[in-house]
DNA sequence: ATAGTGATGACAGGAGCTGACGTTCCTCGG
DNA sequence: CCGAGGAACGTCAGCTCCTGTCATCACTAT
């Protein structure tokens, strides 16, 4: 990240990053998949988070309340390292290779959301559909937390993007 | 796609496609910045009637509604070309590096839509949330249109996606 | 002590992609 | 009809990403 940071994903070589980490490129590629997976690593200990939240709901809330509740768990969880996660963002929003990387792992998400969703008996189109929406949801929330020219924290904007989404769907 | 069909896309090199064709590797990425772009060209024009219709649309209707109708006529185009739409579609389903192609051009899609409603006064988060449900609800009719076990045509799909999203939601 | 396992290094090589330069063909104004 | 300019293409060199293969080394279990 300090590579990437400093001269751009695209100046940075790997041969550049294995010799900052004292390693050579070929073991690079055996730790990470390709360039862009170095940062994206984390990702799925974050789906196992949401589908785990969302597994944990009460059968009672509709389903659209239990992938908030799912979502709130992630957001909280991105709470705690606002900086690092901010920081990585900014990387991300300077590169559409890893803007590509990022969107196939929220579609991951959203994959993974909908399989629970009918694990809990909702029936498609409603599943694909309401995880879709909790992904929509999350995604603006993220853009608004990053922008961050408020400092509400990421449940919240998720709690409030939600509402919005309710509240422009109902016509 | 003759060469990604037979071969799969990964298996094909660019050398095949330029040769095929009877001109040089060279002359290839001239046309096309990368070996994916190849299946992606026609997003361009696709985006043009999304805004089009966009902004075309009554002032009257809500937000939504006014996606819908965009959405709606992108769909109609879409159903002209069923069959190149499915075979296009299978060669993407086999490979990840062509849906993170995929996820890009709907995501700028979103942007498109999200920037021409701003345009049309709606304020954010709801022009982006607005945006983002559109392209949820056209990615998941789509999905529906390629499985095809029943035969109806896109736009109608299209709004009924819509229709289930709004049940989904308003809770 | 030995065999097995996992992480690493070393090397070769293919494929994607880019820059630079030259050639051909086509068009358009004189 | 001619020459200038531009667009499309070919050729070549080269970098980087990524993979396969084999050898080496440390560690561990029996």
């Amino acid at each position: 990240m300090e590579l990437y940071a400093e001269h751009g994903f695209e100046q940075t070589t790997v041969a550049e990053i294995a010799g900052r980490a004292g390693l050579t490129e070929r073991t690079f590629f055996r730790h990470f998949s390709d360039k862009r997976e170095v940062l994206f690593s984390g990702a799925d200990s974050l789906e196992q988070l949401l589908i785990a939240a969302l597994a944990d709901a009460p059968r009672s809330i509709a389903p659209i309340e239990a992938v908030a509740a799912a979502l709130d768990a992630v957001g909280a969880r991105l709470d705690e390292r606002r900086e690092f996660a901010r920081r990585r963002q900014a990387i991300i929003a300077a590169n559409p290779e890893l803007q590509e990387r990022e969107l196939i792992k929220l579609a991951s998400l959203a994959a993974a959301l909908a399989d629970t969703l009918r694990r809990r008996g909702v029936k498609d189109p409603a599943a694909s559909l309401t995880a879709e929406a909790g992904i929509a949801v999350f995604k603006v929330a993220f853009e608004r937390w990053v922008a961050e020219s408020n400092k509400q924290n990421l449940p919240f904007l998720v709690r409030d993007s939600l509402d919005e989404l309710k509240a422009v769907t109902s016509s």
